[in-house]
RNA sequence: GUCCCGGUAGCUCAGCAGGAUAGAGCGUCGGAUUCCUAAUCCGAAGGUCGUGGGUUCAAGUCCCGCCCGGGACACCA
């Protein structure tokens, strides 16, 4: 819709000025306006207010306007019913489609890759949550885009789980167990360990040895019920990447970063010079005794995304690792690559609150906060909802008792709501949608116009959640939505009234916009409640 | 010290690429149901947009300084 009406001012305005649309803040300023006219007031050395006057009159024959009308130095466009209509019976007969675009790009998505030591806890849930909607969203607009998931299999980690393991069953089975300094704990690691001990019998943890294989088969247990929790929550990868799989390919990888003069010796360490290019230092790749750093799979890693010539990757990670940008960025840099295909977008913390009390998650202590639990708590949908309705580099602090409300203080709650309305006036009125998608919306009044105009706005309102990385948008035009279909409702009577079809198409849009958007967050809209 | 996020109504936050009188939800107070789901709606009160400068026809929005809160600054991953 608003491409159509930038087309439409283009013909009239192109060349005048770069056109700036924007949709008033109130309704009366009709549904788009431009501030040309100020832009152009210096320039031209007239009063913003008339050059708006006789730029509108080049509009006043346009029948996809009702009215356009200058004020001040804006003008102000208002469609006019029969476009409308039309765009309304086209969003209807393309269904799930609505709002689908054929944008092309490829991209790579990396999201999630958490450690395999431990299960998701809450922090993880918000980047998982973010990744899946904004491959449903930029699928939905024609984008091809491989989720991945990067698993950190290698270095010292997955042996402290093993280690771990190893010591939980040990004290299962009543032999002596000494802790060392750093550790898991936590619940998972005793369920796994009483696994563990049925997997290879008692007597397999009294040496040592058992501790490498407990580590393998440790990790892999881990990964089967991450991708068990992400499963729940309708979270799917279509690859997944194994860090320690990569070190075949360092020393190729290294050989290429040397011949770039990307790195030097020192202490001997083998050193990035990551500083050229932004990083406030330069980084360690490998250490003295030969193990490569963790950096150094990261960069293995991309340089393999690369290689497979995608038009842009997208990482989401944890915002404590956003100083980590920067090295990597350079080392992209190095291989001869464009670090600005590269995107990373951070996922901020996430505060609980349950009853107005905070509640604190300590992993050293154990008792981090499960991603498990939370959706245990209060629903799959209601989780998506709240960590999609702020953006995602900014603080997120939410009650979970607040989401187990059933009223509209839960929005999920409220927009299901809405959806469930429009297909109980359906069941009511013994109408099918099919036969409803080609009446003549005419004769309106303002509310019913007001309505539609916002229900068609869904596709817009996708595309600037894709380009921009922001869900919220879509969160927030869900809402706004809902509540203004409840409003409508309560003031206009639909069954029996003379309007009785043409409220039952409008109010088909309305569903629609909801059913598609509810879905592209991973949320399927409620029929009845 | 450097970097990231934030400071807008009692609380949680919107505020688009600078544009029309700063918005929403919750909470508070008042109201609406012989009528399509009151799981909803309508109304009211409530704001020096952290602070001091600057740019501009126009600044919550852009630039600089300062204050406050949260987080990060590995040869851990």
């Amino acid at each position: 819709m608003r491409r159509t009406i930038q087309e439409e001012l283009g013909k009239e305005l192109e060349g005048v000025h770069p056109l700036v649309l924007e949709r008033p803040k109130e309704r009366k300023f009709g549904h788009y306006a431009t501030p040309i006219a100020f832009a152009l007031a210096k320039r031209e050395r007239k009063s913003p207010h008339l050059i708006a006057q006789e730029l509108a009159q080049r509009f006043v024959d346009n029948p996809i306007f009702e009215r356009v009308e200058p004020v001040g130095g804006y003008i102000n466009f208002k469609l006019s019913e029969s476009f409308l209509d039309r765009y309304a019976t086209w969003a209807l007969e393309h269904e799930e489609r609505f709002g689908a675009q054929e944008m092309g790009e490829r991209i790579h998505l990396e999201f999630v890759s958490a450690n395999p030591t431990g299960p998701l806890h809450i922090g993880h849930a918000r980047g998982a949550v973010m990744g899946e909607a904004l491959a449903r969203i930029g699928r939905h607009l024609g984008n091809e885009i491989l989720k991945e998931y990067y698993i950190n299999d290698a270095g010292n980690q997955i042996y402290l789980l093993g280690l771990s393991i190893y010591l939980a069953a040990r004290e299962e089975l009543g032999l002596p167990a000494e802790r060392p300094e750093e550790y898991y704990r936590g619940e998972y690691i005793r369920d796994l360990a009483q696994e563990a001990i049925q997997h290879f019998g008692s007597e397999a943890f009294e040496r040592e040895e058992v501790i490498e294989e407990l580590a393998e088969w440790g990790k892999d247990r881990m990964m089967e019920l991450i991708r068990a929790d992400l499963a729940r929550v309708g979270i799917t990868f279509d690859r997944f990447v194994s860090e320690k799989a990569l070190y075949q390919q360092w020393d190729e990888v290294l050989a290429l970063l040397k011949e770039r003069g990307a790195i030097y010796e020192r202490d001997g360490k083998l050193w990035l010079r990551s500083s050229l290019y932004g990083d406030e230092k330069d980084r360690v790749v490998v250490r003295e005794d030969g193990r490569p750093t963790y950096l150094a799979g990261d960069i293995i890693y991309h340089y393999r995304k690369f290689q497979e010539g995608f038009d842009r990757y997208i990482n989401i990670w944890g915002a404590d690792h956003h100083g980590y940008i920067p090295r990597l960025k350079a080392a992209i840099k190095f291989l001869g690559f464009d670090p600005q295909r590269l995107e990373v977008l951070l996922a901020q913390m996430v505060s609980l609150l349950k009853g107005g009390e905070p509640f604190k998650m300590s992993k050293r202590a154990g008792t981090f906060i499960l991603m498990r639990d939370v959706v245990e708590e209060m629903g799959a949908d209601a989780l998506k909802f709240i960590f999609l309705s702020k953006k995602s580099d900014t603080h997120l602090e939410f009650d979970i008792d607040l989401l187990q409300r059933e009223d509209s203080s839960n929005p999920i709650y409220y927009i299901n709501y809405a959806h469930a309305r429009v297909h109980s006036l359906l069941d009511r009125a013994g109408k099918e949608a099919g036969e409803l998608v080609a009446i003549p919306l005419e004769g309106l009044n303002e509310d019913a116009k007001d309505l539609l105009f916002s229900a068609l706005l869904l596709p817009e309102v996708l595309e600037d959640a894709f380009t921009k990385r922001e869900v919220q948008r879509l969160t927030d035009y869900l809402k706004a939505l809902a509540a203004q279909f409840h409003s409508f409702y309560n003031k206009h009577k639909v069954i029996g009234s003379e309007y009785e079809e043409r409220y039952l198409k409008l109010s088909l849009v309305v569903a629609l916009s909801i059913r598609v958007g509810l879905r592209l967050l991973g949320i399927e809209a409620k029929r009845r409640m």
